[in-house]
DNA sequence: CAGGTATGTGACAACGTTGTCATCCATTTC
DNA sequence: GAAATGGATGACAACGTTGTCACATACCTG
């Protein structure tokens, strides 16, 4: 075993996993200057000789020394902490991983750290989680919110952190947002089932408290309306959340007398329990179906689920490119950007009603 | 419109905006108490007469006080600052993202906020990264490692800083590491196929640099050995990285004059990849498929998916709870822990060599 | 009622850094 | 050659908080 190990330089009066951090007056000290001019070495301002540039680093090495960001913006005048929190519904689901890429990407280029961490649909740690972060003095929030009321962001505001909401608007407090067009992307996934000859299509949604949702409900009314096809209020299925729910729902709609012949699925885990629901039926080549939100593997089903594609990683990018502008001109008016969708056609979209 | 707005409350000398963040003086001077009381009410120490926690508390909320956890650590002598570092591969990546989600779900019991970023196999970057977190006093770092060489870490671990390996182990420092126990779990995936039937089994794997790469090949070779059966070069495809190359590396391996029966996919993307081309060549129930790693969808592909399932959150989990352990007794001796796989039978890897 | 012990409160220094300003020395200018 | 200029360096205070200690008051105890 060559390995290194923290405890095998032993026998020092004070083990190194005793031993204070080295500071600045640490470093100052070993290369014989000031204080002063190790800090002016280290945040690189000019002024200081060849000479004593080498001395301090050679020093600040030889400690192994880093400097302390956190009692640097302590003092420093223009107080920005390069640190931003990002507010999820679940790292770890795909559509907010993605964001969080997008938003890492850009904070990247910025040299800004990210806090992330989940809300889980829980409006109470949505708060927990921005008093944590406030307290670390980030910049700035991205936040995806949970929570239906917002105005307790105005005390955040006031104390000079930027807001950006991404994927749902928020409502009672006025900042700059990022979302996709829902309500035209469900249009146009309805519209595809209309054109391949449809007429008895089901909705099948989230949470109506959720307004995006809604809003993707509003799109396939606004299809249906526009191509003259009448609603039918059994074919509408809401506060739909989870794959299991909505195979349940499914097998539902296909056992009613007068079935749909085609689903809009208006999310994406609706999406996959309705692929598993029609497959367990071995419908699945028989009712078309047409997602909202894409999915790894989509492609590979059989057959291929058609799906509007939101582009989450641009949604990250943009939020943090907003956040980046909202920081250097603070009292610009908030503006709503809209992220188009994509429909894509993999076969399940295009099935024929089957009468 | 009757949403509030941050700038709708104009017509003040100094714009809200431009206000200075209060800070614990200004709470004193409202609640006509000294510093350190309003230290003593924010820390809820006792010793405080109830009739000034009421007006310290009063006062705290009119200014929307919150108090710097910046400042407080740099003067705490625990000099703890309840912060995180999680350095991962991509975080974007289903495997990734599980494994941050678990770590989150410790941090957050422990009241702990975590920093996470994407290294993209860049080990630089890693650097870079341990750099920028070490910088902002983070009390441990979570990584799962993209360097092949570690010693530059023992500069952090000297300046008090814990550090756990997940999903590959490190090289050149000694710290406690989580691993999913690749050999073995490649070797039931292998077994699994020979116990069905095949000698002709190939294994796509990635990149021979990544330590779990090897391991799994050596699983491989340890399951055919053991069954007697007889390794082929021209079956055995490393340095294979992405869905891509391994489609490209499946056709190849399909048009050999002897080509395989049975595949072995030695990563997720691999997998995928696998899957996409043998589906392309028709072959999807002809030859058998067991991957290493679980993925989304896996189960409603036809056929199924069978894979070697890992448990990502629950390695996040266990990292997190020994960055935990290790903070309390940073000298207790380096552990690796061996997270088991499982073998889930869908379909793939369950059909018979069809010669 | 003197002396002691709690108890509550505050003054002050310190954490590691940067902003401000003073000082020093070498060079230029008249 | 005296005065002015500029460039390099350092002394010191301050950022917002907490640890230490001292003080003031109230309560015991004999």
């Amino acid at each position: 075993m060559t390995t290194l190990s923290t405890a095998s330089t032993a026998a020092t009066a004070t083990p190194d996993s005793m031993r204070a951090r080295p500071t600045m007056r640490d470093v100052a000290a070993l290369a014989g200057v000031s204080l002063k001019t190790v800090s002016r070495v280290v945040n690189r301002e000019d002024g200081v000789s060849d000479d004593l540039v080498a001395k301090v680093e050679r020093a600040a090495i030889q400690l192994d020394y880093r400097p302390n960001l956190t009692a640097s913006n302590l003092r420093r005048s223009d107080r920005k902490t390069a640190t931003w929190g990002l507010l999820l519904e679940d790292v770890a689901n795909p559509f907010s991983s993605a964001v969080h890429r997008g938003v890492e990407e850009v904070a990247r280029e910025l040299g800004v750290a990210v806090f992330t961490a989940s809300m889980d649909e829980d409006p109470e740690r949505e708060r927990e989680l921005v008093a944590t972060f406030s307290s670390r003095r980030v910049d700035a929030l991205i936040i995806a919110p949970t929570a239906t009321e917002h105005a307790y962001l105005a005390n955040e505001a006031r104390n000079g952190i930027a807001v950006v909401f991404v994927d749902r608007p928020a409502f009672g407090f006025d900042a700059d947002c990022v979302v996709t067009d829902n309500r035209a992307g469900s249009a146009a996934a309805t519209r595809h089932l209309i054109e391949h000859g449809h007429k008895r299509i089901a909705f099948i949604g989230d949470y109506a408290t959720i307004a995006t949702a809604n809003e993707r409900y509003q799109g396939y009314v606004d299809a249906m309306a526009a191509a003259g096809v009448q609603l039918r209020p059994e074919f509408v299925k809401r506060d739909v959340h989870d794959a299991a729910q909505a195979a349940t729902v499914v097998h539902a709609l296909l056992s009613l007398d007068d079935s749909p012949t085609a689903i809009f699925a208006a999310q994406n885990l609706i999406t996959m329990g309705t692929v598993e629901a029609l497959r367990n039926s071995g419908a699945q080549h028989r009712i078309a179906l047409v997602g909202f939100d894409d999915f790894a593997m989509a492609n590979l089903l059989d057959p291929g689920v058609s799906v509007v594609a939101q582009d989450p990683r641009a949604i990250g990018r943009l939020a943090a490119t907003l956040v980046n502008e909202r920081l250097a001109h603070s009292n610009a008016p908030a503006s709503v950007h809209v992220v188009p969708s994509e429909l894509i056609a993999r076969g399940s979209g295009e099935i024929a009603p089957s009468n």
